[in-house]
DNA sequence: GTCTATAGGTGGATAGAC
DNA sequence: GTCTATCCACCTATAGAC
């Protein structure tokens, strides 16, 4: 717990980013959610450049480990897929963006250390799902044409794509419909828990 | 042709737009690049906020126009969905991002008169989508279950998504990869016009 | 570590001459 | 319609006291 500054202002810039994206965000804006002023945030974190490689990078490994957790506790390849999707419906139902979603939008904008770290997103996303699938179409849980690697990318940008729509016009109801397809097509008959 | 005023700032404007975000780009950026003072510009648009309404109006506008399009000039359902998806790649190949995706991520900062044209855009799409992928069905050109417009709803937030992974990640490839797979889940067999 | 104070720049927007 | 000049709010960032 403990929640040092530099945490406390992690989590706020982090929310922000969400709801507003990296440039619609300021350094005041932090400061009086955190309750410190503008000046003392440049002690944690020099430049807003250095506090968007900070977010990204922990939201990274918040991932990351919640991989390592589906993957550990589940064996059920299409549950595994089932509760990668629900990754993002977490994060929707608190009315936020992805934030590698919501920074992919900016990335003309960002200083490259921010856009490649996006793009490890997307990449290491991609990596852990096509593991997946792959095994689960070895194990005849799953059935799709192409390669795993391809179908990954599909599933990566589609669950973003829901988000964004959701998001952008207020109808989170249709994320949970597309999650619900994309699971469908890789998983045509069997083990659908949410909906038992 | 002609290009008064005005619509030169709303194509300046638009391109900035998609490649930046609506927070991200000036009315010095859009004077610069037109090559008129940045006061004038507050003669043809007022307020940020109106230009960025009449931004969307258009952008709607043409869009609607190529549906229309479309559906006058391909009868084959599985073709008007392939140009359906590649209306939003000929988007992408010139490196820009759906003024829409753009918007929505903006949302949150935006004037409402804005975000309700960006979440029209979404519905129009979507309907649009609903009649053909039914009509498809209908004629048993096109197979899937469900309801076509939740059908719809999955086209457009898939090729939002793989816009918007492919604009933030610079890897354009994957979004015909995931076009493609988009494609195959309603016309199993048929018509793939693309790659013969 | 946090503060006050401030620098130097850019944002959208307006007034009024031409 | 376009210009110059200007306003004021906000931005990121720094200096230096405590």
């Amino acid at each position: 717990m403990a929640a040092g500054t530099a945490e406390k202002i992690l989590n706020v810039a982090e929310r922000l980013v969400q709801l507003r994206g990296f440039n619609a965000f300021s350094y005041q804006d932090v400061s009086k959610a955190v309750g410190i002023r503008k000046a003392s945030l440049h002690y944690h974190f020099a430049t807003k450049a250095d506090l968007g490689v900070a977010l990204i990078g922990r939201y990274r490994g918040n991932f990351l480990d919640a991989l390592k957790e589906i993957e550990e506790r589940t064996a059920d390849p299409a549950v595994r897929l089932e509760r990668y999707a629900n990754l993002y419906g977490a994060v929707l139902r608190k009315k936020r963006m992805c934030m590698c979603g919501m920074l992919a939008t900016d990335a003309a904008t960002l200083p490259k250390a921010m856009r490649d770290s996006v793009a490890g997103f997307f990449t290491e996303n991609a990596a852990w799902l096509s593991r997946i699938l792959e095994d689960g179409r070895k194990r005849k849980a799953l059935a799709f044409d192409g390669t795993s690697a391809a179908m990954a990318s599909f599933f990566v940008s589609s669950l973003e794509g829901a988000m964004l729509v959701a998001h952008g016009s207020g109808r989170y109801g249709a994320f949970d419909d597309a999650a619900d397809r994309l699971l469908a097509t890789v998983a045509p008959r069997p083990g659908r828990v949410t909906r038992s």
